[in-house]
DNA sequence: ATACACGGTTACCGCAACGAAACCGGGGGC
DNA sequence: GCCCCCGGTTTCGTTGCGGTAACCGTGTAT
């Protein structure tokens, strides 16, 4: 259920969850529940939250139905679709240098323990 | 001294101080205390745990020459040149929506006011 | 003796993000 | 009466990023 390898490493965008919302908007309107259920462990207030900045700043649009039970969906703007190719540039550039960074850091930890030792 | 309007908004790659650095590097290495003065408000504490969190992941080399007074320079590797493509990109697209973000804002914390009101 | 240059380190602190757990209201089903 | 559904809210606590201010060692210049 991962989004992109973005979420391991220092190159993010947004705040935490902002990118896989856009991820699961991208081919139509959900509500909440559904986002909730297809992320990994989001709390309903965080959740809120996220999806509350990305309305606020015109990422989404956020619909009421007056239904029973209530339904409530987001969809994403033209504003949101436009992030899309940017998370794809992202994704592509983590794929393929994650290895490298993972590599790094693993030789620095390394050289720390040796100095340590 | 604006590296990219990215600093303003929800669209950023790695922390607050890593997009500067990769851009004060592109075009040669440069020693700490040139990064400091061309960078915005950063105090040398902060400035230190990027560069060492930016070395530890590959991104640039710190090279220590024994003369006095002091010097160390920075200097990206391909690695970090690599950011330079996908920084690009941000910026492009921050330079594109930044205004209609804008304009979502100044229009949602309107209509919060009238509700207020 | 004092000050400055360089490249930091150390101790402390505030704020915002994130998370866990409980609760809410309006309805429907058993 | 009880529990379930949906879409949240509320409270509390933790973590971590970033900032402030002071200090450090080594050497050189005045």
């Amino acid at each position: 259920m991962e989004i992109c390898p973005s979420n391991a490493l220092p190159v993010r965008i947004g705040d935490k969850w902002t990118a896989w919302v856009v991820r699961l908007l991208e081919h139509g309107p959900r509500r909440f529940t559904e986002l909730r259920k297809d992320m990994g462990r989001v709390t309903p207030k965080v959740l809120t939250e996220t999806l509350r900045a990305m309305e606020r700043d015109g990422m989404l649009t956020r619909t009421e139905f007056d239904e029973i039970p209530p339904r409530v969906e987001y969809e994403l703007t033209e504003l949101g679709h436009s992030l899309r190719a940017l998370l794809d540039h992202t994704c592509a550039w983590t794929r393929e240098n994650l290895p490298l960074i993972e590599a790094a850091r693993r030789a620095n930890d390394e050289a720390d323990h040796a100095r340590t030792a």
